[in-house]
DNA sequence: GATGAATGAGTGTTCATTCAT
DNA sequence: AATGAATGAACACTCATTCAT
């Protein structure tokens, strides 16, 4: 946390720990996290198994290293954009719900995971076995609770129905979903963004008509 | 050999084998295809391991056993579905694009994977690392192309713009992604049906939208 | 041995077994004993392992139900042929050893090894692992004896120093490898032939002079 | 890692690789290479599985560390000979071609072969079904070419008609089978050499005569 | 910091053989 | 005469992990 050194990251500071990600990433990229080979990992890193145990408690932990700060600030930045959300969050007059704030995060969250593609592309496709293949589940979880509110102020204040649980579950889930299928079909950003903002705008127009539905 | 009881899947007739599958549907349930072990899944069944390879070829053999025929039906039905749709595919005279014919296959479908709960559980989500890993990406395809012919019939008699491809892949690639996650978080037919049903209306009632825009 | 039935081989009546032993033999020739599936043999002859098992013991049975009597019938011809050959065997007035009768034996050997090429192959170059690995050695050893006798002989009527074993262990071994190296290497029993008489003669002609020898 | 010794081999520093090389070199020579089982000989060198794929890649590779070295010092002993052999070829007066420096290659030969007896027994009789069961063929192949060229010298320089590929073929593996059959049979190096210097002076005093005949 | 030797349980798979029917 | 289900030990090999140095 505090800025010693120049506040270069600390991890970095060694070669060899370098290495060894390096080469943990790729072999994580090409096989996934269970077929990953730790033995292999070391061998491309010129580097033996005693070393990726001093600095890594284990296979686990090594990918962790890898995904975990990535995730964390991911979660952050959703965290932060909803908390500001909610306080300033107004209807406009004519009666519809903003959505300009969501397009905000969906821009944020966008630009953050293509500055770190492959450690997405691990998270989000590579992590089965790992402590994070439910990881996507978490991250639903979090703008779920998120629609949720959004869903119950809106409701009160126009005096229409409350939300199915499972619509704003659903919701929420979609929304990730394609999230992900961006992430994982679009090289650019400047294309992922342009998908997802128009299949967003796409997905909300409908938003207020589920509170009309019976 | 007799016919006896008219006609019944002779596969089963065998306890061993039986035993085995079901120890098998456990053991991959439970672990996921990679995590399971051959061993364990014998142990289970109170069967030698020989036994196991008198039946299956191997593991893959094994597990396909299990969710092949689920899946050929599935893709069938889809395919049945769609192709006697195409024949008698009609506009009504508002214009609009009818989707009564998608909301069928969506109940057939979510009949059939309901009837089949296990075995679509462990295609969906615990296949990783067998061949049928990638078996989304199959269906999702056999729904794209259906759409995408969909899409450039109705944009010929509108004349309005033909949809982009991406645009046509991510609207196959959510509607099978709803119906996985209805799979894996709905636990009866009829919560799913209903659930899956109230969706598609409100994804299919923005589908005219989409061929007016810039 | 009784010419019942019109002097049919018995063995080759039942057809299973007929099969067996035809898939036997190409299994064999393919991989070698060792290497061969029973498992195999059985698929190929479209039988099922327990009718292997009803014909023959086991693994060494069947394959020397291929082997055994072409082995056999080589051994009593040199037998017999090498009985003959002592009973009449004389000394031309040039006093040189007579080899013609030797040149029959080879011919005779030669004519029945290609009657049953494959089972020879089997024996001399796929037996590994079988009863039948040492059979070459049981072959030299026979016709070992016979140069012994051969060699006492001449060099009792000519009052020459005796023969040291191992030069006729050797010179009977070098017999055999030739054989064994034709068998091995030409396709046609003429080609054979030819090749083996004019090397034999080669051998042969410096036969008497290991009798001078110090 | 200090040149201590005097550069001493550094493979066998070890003491479990070399407890490995031993258990397996009696396990390859009791069983041959196919029979042989890895988890007896890790038994036997009192080690576990996982320390013998520490130092070998596989099976054949630890049956290659035993062998590999010896047969190719042999190929380069032949290699270096017949090089040598070839520059300062000449014939006596007498017109006979000289085999002296032959029997210099048999002795040189057979010396390093019993220097390292079990390995070329490992190689020569024990080696089916490993990368080294044809390593027979490779030393004829070796020897053939010799033969080849030396036959050519003569007939182009007696003016007698060219040997025929086949007695060419047949003389070097004559000249090897017999060179297999001393390591096989004769215990001591000083009884193998007796034997083949004098069936190589038998087979060669025939040399000659082969040119004239039809 | 890092080495490299070693562990030991685990993997999927193959095999010759048996035996009730 | 032949089936086909079942055995169970064996196989080569891989793995994440440990630890004295």
């Amino acid at each position: 946390m505090l800025p010693l050194c120049g506040g270069e990251n600390l991890k970095n500071d060694n070669e060899t720990q370098s290495k060894l990600l390096l080469s943990a990433k790729r072999e994580f990229m090409e096989k996934g996290y269970m077929k990953a080979s730790l033995r292999n990992i070391c061998k491309e890193a010129g580097v033996t198994t005693g070393a990726l145990y001093f600095f890594f408690q284990d296979k686990e932990d090594l990918f962790a290293s890898l995904v975990e700060e990535p995730l964390e600030i991911l979660l952050n930045i959703m965290k932060q954009h909803y908390s500001e959300e909610l306080v300033d969050s107004e209807f406009k007059e004519n009666g519809k719900l903003d959505f300009s704030d969501d397009l905000e995060v969906v821009k944020h969250v966008i630009h953050h995971s293509y500055q770190h593609y492959d450690e997405f592309q691990l998270l989000l496709t590579k992590s089965q076995g790992s402590r994070f293949e439910k990881c996507i589940d978490q991250i639903v979880e979090f703008s779920e609770k998120h629609y949720r509110i959004l869903a119950d102020m809106y409701s009160e204040q126009t005096n229409t129905k409350k939300l199915d649980d499972y619509i704003v579950h659903w919701f929420a889930h979609m929304q990730i979903d394609i999230f992900v299928h961006m992430l994982t079909h679009e090289k650019s950003e400047e294309a992922a963004l342009q998908s997802m903002v128009s299949i967003m705008k796409y997905l909300m127009a409908g938003w207020s008509g589920l509170f009309d539905e019976i």
